[in-house]
DNA sequence: AATGAATGAGGGTTCATTCAT
DNA sequence: AATGAATGAACCCTCATTCAT
């Protein structure tokens, strides 16, 4: 049902505000409507239930985040320098779309699953296809002799943790909104080297 | 208002298992009693109200895994190797109060900031406190020159982050429940040294 | 304000169609539109509103029905073969218009009350006509000798009555649509002569 | 779920009272609660709906009904006095059914196919099962010679139509409460003898 | 005349909490 | 302490009606 008008829209702007404002059950209809400045028949024209403009929010936005990553692409990469710029474009695009969209990822990352299983769903979702693309690159990493043994599932499972963890406390709760390449690079480096000063007989 | 009884334990059990199975939101107070063989009423004589008794829930379990984490101690760590072995006992000792609670371990890291403000601030404390912890001991590194620089924030953060999404993942929703120290020492070799093959240039 | 006009006319066929099939609290006016093909607002145009539409559904119903029974006249009887065969003709007239109307009919029969006062008193009208007529006619044979003593009110009721039933149920239920003429015969000699095989004493 | 308790019996006399008076569709819960002394949240624990009310309305008089016309039997009927005298008995037991009952039944045989299918069906199956009753009597008085060939089906539901009318006109909606026999004497001779003074050639 | 988007009052139902026993 | 019946505030959703175009 939810197709894309003006007054779709607005409300589901005003819907995020209220949503991330109040918490989904504790916000009502009549809160969005309000934010939208329209009745509250008006937004049964527009979405059949609460629930549904909370899963297009989702839906929204796990779209925009689909988008930032499949942008980003491995193939023809050949140093590990390459790889290393890539993979920081990757992660600043990633922080610009939280940032931009603080709410809508507050509401993604941080209550998806206590509003519904089809939206919990949505993050699960996304969270499983970010595990797989990590793997996937570290397994062409190893492939190409840059990336050591590891267990991959542990290894990426990880990888994506400290992402999402960074990017729902320093991005959307904080607020980060600069420096980004900044932040990518020193993550990054973490990633690549680990916290050890220098590498001593590797484990 | 929540003391220590028979009933009261009854009532966490029946409450944990309750808002595991159906969410805070969609479980009734009447859920719980049943569940915990208890007439409605009975529940308000331990507890003044659903909320509170959620707030009980992860207090007790953030209780737990501070226990765990205090349990460890960085003092007197002299070799990367004791540094090693300490930091694989600290992560088995979490995963194993989170796989023995993983309903409670579920609503903590899950459900906690969609039921309220104050549940929230639970686990918002948790991690702040982990964050604080983590920079304590990689500073710890640094003097003793372990650990390479680093901003602190940052990877502190990273750390905490791919350990609470590998519990999250691995331990609560997978429900793993062994080889404890295989996932954390591959965990810790990822944290020391990364993913890379060979550090070429420290960057 | 309803008018004679094309319009009109679908708007009544449609709502007929759509009160017949979900019964007058669940039709939506919108389905009425819908049927009718024209869009919402037209309906206001031809009605003032969903009772209106349904109490002119009604009187023109029973304006059909009052017609067929109009058409009929005891002036100038002077058998009781002429009378049986007036009498037949009345009934297979009156069988016509519910057969070819039979929605109307089953709203004017069966949804009337239910529906408003205004609604309940059209049927409540056709039947008190229809007892005072068939009194008439009673009274009328009652003179001519025809018609043995009996309580006027009493028996012309549980004539309409069972006109009413069978119409209700053979015609318009199950949607008899022919034999019309079997049936009222049939009818009229239960009427005329009753059940039994002869008659013993006149009670 | 309707239990029998004072509460269920309270609850199902205001809500007779209350549909009675508005008709279902304008009746409120909380009509009826009123009118029954208790909180609106009590009516859900005696009934799960509106709907459920009155279709336990119903059944309770279908069955009263069904009871009155049980206790009447057609075995031993030896002469034709004796089964005039039955037949009397059995519609003086409906007649004060219905007016011990008169606004529980005038919601039964007015309002029940406007409210839902399931109550129409009630209805339906009430006079179903009577005219099946009838013709079943009336084979029988065939068989011992009393009455006459005629058409199973058109006068059973004649028969019943009568009957049926009567009862909402006469006892429900005119509130008749006495000469119950006197009445049920007029209308079997009717049904018995038909409205003409002598039977000619029977047809 | 015609449209169809917008309105907002209204009501059924849920459920956390209370209280008489 | 324990019960469980009773309470009533709260809220989602429907749909007859209006109105700007």
């Amino acid at each position: 049902m939810p197709t894309t008008s003006p007054k779709t829209e607005q409300l589901l702007r005003a819907a995020t505000d209220v949503f991330y404002e109040h918490g989904f059950h504790r916000a009502k209809v009549s809160d969005i409507t309000e934010a939208a400045n329209v009745a509250q028949g008006t937004f049964y024209l527009y979405f059949s239930s609460k629930d549904e403009i909370f899963l297009e929010l989702l839906q929204r936005f796990a779209a925009d985040l689909q988008d930032a990553v499949l942008d980003f692409s491995w193939i023809d990469i050949q140093s590990v320098d390459e790889a290393t710029r890539e993979s920081q474009r990757l992660l600043v695009s990633i922080f610009s779309v939280c940032a931009d969209q603080r709410k809508a990822a507050a509401l993604f990352f941080g209550a998806a699953p206590a509003v519904s299983e089809e939206a919990g769903a949505i993050l699960e979702q996304f969270l499983a296809d970010a595990e797989v693309i990590t793997a996937g690159y570290l397994t062409d990493g190893m492939k190409a002799g840059h990336v050591r043994p590891l267990d991959l599932e542990v290894v990426s499972r990880a990888i994506v943790g400290y992402i999402v963890h960074t990017l729902t406390r320093t991005i959307i709760r904080d607020g980060q909104n600069d420096d980004f390449e900044k932040l990518a690079a020193e993550l990054l480096t973490f990633e690549f080297y680990g916290t050890f000063q220098k590498r001593e007989a590797a484990p």
